[in-house]
DNA sequence: TTGATATTTAACCATTTGGTTAAATATAGG
DNA sequence: CCTATATTTAACCAAATGGTTAAATATCAA
């Protein structure tokens, strides 16, 4: 009764939306590995892992070679590409808003204290 | 005892997940609106785009003013940048990959069917 | 004060998510 | 064939998500 979203966009962005799922992309940007290998840094168990990587290849941002009864995993870039894109649209927008607030600090006689309290968490990159 | 995500740039893809959500991101781009405005396009109730404004503001990606009894809503580019930049550092790589199926796709002599079924939905962009 | 309008809060519900452990499957190598 | 290794599947669980309806809150305006 419900409705759920399944559209590719929705799937990919949930699919970055898991900070476990973003070190693997940034592990396998380096080259491709196996599941075991994914798997080795981290505290949980292989099977989520695995569920994660089952994850990321939903949302097409990971494809695998069977090797025997090795997987070798490998980023897909499509995928990636088409979030990128959608939030591309918005990059004129938002590079407008970041001028004006740069201006807005330069000119201001008391910089920092209201544009602090007035934005929720700016939130900076990460791994 | 499970361990669940609350870092900023999880917080905003997962904010991105949701069509509902992209779309009304994409209304506000074009100029503020009111929450009733934001919500009459849509057939779910008020509450619930309520809740989804909500989930954006709590992402920093929308921020509103009171104005009397009507709250205006606006795009708040930071967190919109965050993950850009993220997605952004895979942007060489992915960039590389998508230059070599270019050039496969065209010396290959078969072109397109081996690649599609290779590839989970390439996804197009969306509103 | 009374009533309409704008929006949120509360309580509820079903599905999804991210994890677990235990068991199954497939392959590699004596 | 037997056993170790790589990985998935199944069954389960608690919390989060996306929706609902009904009620609360705040403001405007007569």
């Amino acid at each position: 009764m419900v409705k759920y979203q399944n559209d590719p966009l929705s799937t990919t962005f949930q699919a970055l939306a898991d900070p476990t799922r973003r070190a693997i992309l940034a592990r396998l940007a380096l080259g491709e590995a196996s599941v075991g290998e994914l798997a080795e840094p981290y505290a949980m168990s292989l099977p989520a892992v695995s569920k994660h990587l089952k994850v990321l290849e939903g949302a097409g941002l990971l494809a695998r070679e069977r090797d025997g009864r090795v997987h070798r995993c490998h980023l897909e870039p499509q995928a990636m590409r088409a979030a990128a894109d959608w939030i591309a649209e918005y990059r004129r927008f938002w590079e407008a808003q970041l001028d004006q607030l740069a201006r807005y600090l330069e000119h201001s006689p008391t910089p920092l204290s209201r544009i602090k309290e007035n934005s929720d968490e700016p939130g900076e990159p990460e791994t």
